[in-house]
DNA sequence: TCGAAACTGAACCAATCGGTTTAAACTGGA
DNA sequence: TCCAGTTTAAACCGATTGGTTCAGTTTCGA
């Protein structure tokens, strides 16, 4: 009797080039969306044949649904960063509000949310999965922080789900919008700076208790 | 010497049929997309033979382009109704936010935001297009108001393009995601009571001067 | 070193796409 | 009634698509 042995890495589904191919297919349908990206296009940008790219995925719509999935959930992990939850509460939001906005004005962010948007009827599980990896997770640990903020008496809330997804949309003030529709891709720190004084003041004027 | 003497419409371009197409072409587009489209079920959709529709525009790009400006033209202007703007702050923002919120949550909106944003690389005066319609208009409006508002001392703001953002960003908590994402359709009174509430009370414990 | 599994490259297929053409039918003003 | 301009249906074209097949080469563990 063997148990089993060990499995060098997670799905080594057939081959070693699974990865590969993913790669090829989050540069492909990132850059060209579902309909525009040619299965030639993408076996020519993963380095393999195509021939490999099928006998990995059933379909298409396949590739593109495992490429999907993977990048929500590297996006979720990325967002996982540490932060001093014990600061002063200015400070801890000024901190979040920067980290948010520097990801949701990269380009990687820019370029899967239009791909899920565009996409999110053709499949259905797909914006789900990048709502969750994404503005929900954002929230859930947002909220978090807030309900440690108020057990130290630092600020008034009632409503903490709400008060999280305030926090959020107050920092996409404006940048976002332009950032997504195309007319900017660059951001100076003074704009940037505007917009998160601009959500910590707006943001602590409702709930903050010191000051 | 004969003075042209009337124009029947703005651009009779060459036929009857012109708004029948762009018609067929909306809804199309906004349904499937620019690469998802056939010319074939655009001509079924406006009842109207493929030679004639390739007889009003010369391919499939420009007539896409038409159809998306007359959209958002169209949008530009349903939202231009009127609201006494002498009423207690308080009311005017509530107003503005029920508003702003059934037009983000609308069917029609979200289908050709989602094609705006698709598409608005492989069409980049698109995305400029549907931000001056949107967004940049409402935030003028808003902060037209605001500075009436302040005229009178019901508030206190120095950033009025800022503090207009801010309260559009605050209608927008999670509804309109949920929306984007196909999570949710159908929002409820409550639902959309909760958001309006937070959104006023927020924005005016920064910047209300009463009360 | 051997052999099975993975991979390749290119040819191939049926379907669909955007766009053109044509000959006939329809429309409405004079 | 006539006629010019508009519209129609359908056949057609070349290009591209997603997907398959297969004979041959590479890879790598035992």
């Amino acid at each position: 009797m063997n148990i089993i042995a060990e499995q060098p890495r997670a799905k080594p589904r057939k081959g070693r080039k699974y990865d590969q191919v993913l790669d090829g297919a989050r540069e492909v349908f990132l850059l060209s969306g579902f309909e525009g990206a040619s299965v030639d296009d993408i076996a020519r940008a993963a380095g393999v044949s195509k021939a490999t790219l099928y006998s990995y995925f059933p379909d298409k719509r396949l590739m593109f649904t495992a490429m999907a999935e993977r990048e929500c959930s590297r996006q979720a992990s990325a967002a996982l960063q540490v932060i001093d939850m014990t600061a002063p509460p200015a400070l801890v939001l000024r901190q979040t509000a920067g980290r948010l906005i520097r990801i949701i004005l990269s380009d990687f962010s820019q370029r899967i949310f239009r791909v899920c948007v565009a996409e999110s009827d053709r499949f259905p599980e797909l914006g789900q999965a990048f709502y969750d990896s994404g503005p929900a997770l954002g929230r859930a640990r947002i909220a978090d922080y807030l309900r440690q903020a108020k057990a130290r008496g630092e600020v008034a809330i009632e409503d903490f789900e709400l008060a999280a997804d305030q926090f959020a949309e107050l920092c996409k003030a404006d940048l976002w919008a332009r950032a997504v529709f195309g007319i900017q891709n660059r951001f100076s720190d003074e704009e940037i700076d505007r917009v998160i004084e601009g959500a910590v003041t707006t943001f602590l004027a409702r709930y903050g208790t010191r000051d």
